[in-house]
This record gives C-alpha cells, sequence and structure tokens, in this order.
DNA sequence: CCTGCATATATCTTATTTCACATATTTAAA
DNA sequence: TTTAAATATGTGAAATAAGATATATGCAGG
C-alpha cells in the first residue's frame, strides 16, 4: 500500500467519512452511505470504486445490494490511521452515523433496503 | 485540525516526504530538504508554506535559514498517523534519509550550509 | 420475458492542484 | 552599500480531480 495514494484516498470529504463509516459498521452499502452521506448514488458509487481499486475497500454483492467493508489485507499502520481518525474524530462522523440509524432497519439485518 | 485537510496535506508526495523527514529528524532546513528529495528551492518552499498555513508545521528563522519542525499542537491522532506511517514504511524514506546524510553537516550543528 | 430497484459507468464540464519560471525578500558578509 | 546565499512569492500553463447528468448493468419478482 502506497502511503501516498492512501492518504489521497483520504483527502477527500466523501470517501474519508465513507471510510470511516465503513470502517466503525464494519461493513455497509451504497445506499446506506447515500442516507449516511446525503450523497447521490453516482458519486458515492464512483469513490467506493476508487477507494476499491486502491485496496481499501472490496466488496460483496448480496441480491440487489453491494456490500463494502474494509480490505482485510490493509496493513496494519493503515489500519491504525483509520482507527485513531476515528476515535478522536467523533465529532465528524457523528452526523452521519445519527442518519445511518434514522435510516431504519439495516439491510444485512432485515431484507429490505432503501 | 480538519481530518480531511490533514490527509490532503499527506497526499502529496513531496509534503508527505517532508513531513516524514522533519518528524523523524526533528527539524529541517529548506536547503536540507531541497538535497534528501531532490527538488527545486520553490517547490519545496510552497509546500512548506502550505504545511505550515494548514498548521502541521511551524517555523523558527535563524540567521539566513529557516528550520521547519511539527506544530507542536498538533493533535494527538495526527501525531499517532505520522509516528505508526514513518516507523512502517522505512523503505519509502530510507533514501531520503541516506541522502540527508550523504549531504554532510546539517547546518544547525555547523554554520555553513548548502 | 418485462419491470423496478440497486448499483455502476461514460461523458462532459468545471474546479482544484501542481509545476516551472521569473522575480522579490531577507539576512550575512565583504 | 554592494553582493551572495537562502527563502518566499507571483503568474500562467498543464495536469488532475470532482461533480452532474445520462445511460447501462445486474438481480428479483411477476
Amino acid at each position: 500500500m502506497d502511503p501516498i495514494q492512501f492518504y489521497k484516498c483520504l483527502s477527500d470529504e466523501t470517501r474519508l467519512r465513507s471510510m470511516l463509516l465503513i470502517y466503525l459498521e464494519n461493513e455497509l452499502c451504497v445506499c446506506e452511505l447515500m442516507a449516511a452521506l446525503e450523497e447521490s448514488q453516482p458519486k458515492i458509487s464512483r469513490h467506493l470504486a476508487q477507494l476499491r481499486n486502491c485496496g481499501l475497500l472490496t466488496d460483496r454483492r448480496q441480491g440487489q445490494w453491494v456490500y463494502y467493508s474494509l480490505n482485510t489485507e490493509l496493513p496494519k499502520w493503515a489500519k491504525t490511521v483509520l482507527s485513531e481518525t476515528a476515535a478522536e474524530n467523533t465529532h465528524f462522523i457523528d452526523i452521519n452515523q445519527q442518519r445511518l440509524q434514522k435510516m431504519g432497519d439495516r439491510p444485512e439485518r432485515t431484507v429490505a433496503c432503501c
């Protein structure tokens, strides 16, 4: 993992919020991130694709939904960076987590989504 | 310290290498970074100014030289990020540290520089 | 099959970043 | 007070990234 590319991935608001949320929630689908960030579907999707192509995320399809989670092969230092950032910037992602809660049942628990 | 801005600062090769070197060496002047990175003076100077304006670095002038060091007011998480990145990416900055050594006496120890 | 929903991608436009080059500023020393 | 060294900055060109909109794909249910 090239550190420059890694930090480039974190240097955009949509991507950083998505990464932190996925780190905290373990796994999120596009529609959940749309709700949490209040951003358009193509915007979310494109940034997630970028994070996947750079090796930060992996995806799995389950029915209509595509779930993104941290790439387990991320080097330790990168995970540390994410965990520190998430732990010490709660004010930054609180708003997104709240929106995620308000969204109602999460698709991985039930069948319906969005 | 806004995490997006912080990571934007680290997302450029010149800035990331400068930050890690300054972290490891405690304090470096522009000419030392020019030697370590083999980059032009305006390029180095501009990136350092950006890092200072964003609050990552502070500078002090001593004679003809301007020394840059980590801003002591950096939040803990930001310091952790730097220390983890430096510790686990030695291959990335080794080349620059070697050039720094080869440069000869460092200006803060002697009088001559460049 | 057809339809609807979730997601992906292509294209175009605009904004941002980076750089090179020239020039200015500051300091030290002759 | 002129000169040289170290550093800073102004400007315009080139590269890069981001966004909006339209369109495509993949899957589920009828």
